[in-house]
DNA sequence: TCTAAAATAGTCAGTGCTGAGCATTTGAGG
DNA sequence: CCTCAAATGCTCAGCACTGACTATTTTAGA
């Protein structure tokens, strides 16, 4: 749902796409907050397509085989703005594989998971940092009309990164 | 994986049991955390049944059913040690469907959004009070094993809450 | 000019997950 | 004692996702 979500938003956006092609979009404007790997985007582009939310069209240039370039639809558009009224009330979704080590805590080796929790703080550090950096020059190199949205994303980020340092600095002087 | 590490660490931690009594010990003790249905339980206990890292014997009492009640192996506690070691060194990710929908901000309906981050706010209110006062309950009713961990981890999820709910007023301020 | 790597464009089989269902048994309230 | 909801215990079909693969074309550099 979230694929189809931001497959259809780009179509909208930029208007109509292949699926490599989309594939770069999406690495170059939404990977830092969202993955969507380039098998995923063709199978949905695919059912998409069968809904009727978008149209193939094909296109051949240069010596490259033959392309599939999908425009979305009218009902694509309405369904786009079904799932983004579905997005703004669906809550935030923590996955914190830490949690999980420590649950056991019984089985746990206090040494192993120092290094664990040493290693986590300087990764997400250098995160912390790319992001930051990243956040002027990302929300610079859009276009307009995406500019405010993608600035308060990176900060939604750094602000949860700078909350789980805060916790595993926490955490490493209690274990 | 996350559901193969629970149930492994599960079955070591309180001994043999079935799949419907691990969902029970899987909502009392993991539900906050960590949401594993039924169904992915006894997919999960049959493949690990066929890689031999749990074991099946069949149980009945009074007029119930048969049962099916899996011991983990020692090759299946390997298992949970490589498993617990990998989890050790993962990193936290965040689902945040919010992002998705400020990214399309110039389809978004201000009023609408308005709306959503409100009750986002309330509904993240409420969890948070939850939390708090059932972190204290839980790791009271829980066997010694797990108490602090299990405290470790409410905090995680009460700091993450608090840093959204922070994010939530900027941009609630901001639209 | 040749060559190896990168880019382009897409497929497919296999995995993990779960909503919806099935069938029985127990327990609470009338 | 009867009934109906809840609890018990489990299965299955179908969906979302992706690692690994195929096949061709372009490009950088030796």
């Amino acid at each position: 749902m979230k694929a189809q979500f931001y497959i259809l938003g780009l179509l909208l956006r930029y208007g109509p796409q292949h699926g490599y092609m989309l594939k770069q979009t999406v690495e170059e404007q939404i990977s830092d907050f969202a993955q969507i790997k380039l098998p995923t985007i063709y199978y949905h582009l695919e059912k998409l397509n069968d809904q009727g939310y978008i149209t193939a069209t094909f296109q051949k240039d240069g010596n490259r085989p033959e392309k599939t370039v999908y425009s979305i639809t009218s009902e694509g558009e309405n369904y786009f703005h079904q799932l983004l009224k579905k997005l703004q009330s669906e809550e935030l979704k923590l996955e914190l594989p830490l949690d999980g080590a420590i649950f056991f805590q019984e089985r746990l080796d206090k040494e192993e998971l120092s290094d664990a929790i040493e290693s986590a703080i300087l990764s997400l550090e250098a995160k912390l940092n790319r992001l930051r950096a990243y956040r002027d020059e990302v929300v610079s190199s859009i276009p307009d009309v995406g500019k405010a949205g993608t600035k308060a994303i990176f900060n939604h980020h750094i602000y949860h990164i700078q909350t789980e340092l805060k916790w595993l600095k926490e955490l490493k002087s209690g274990v």
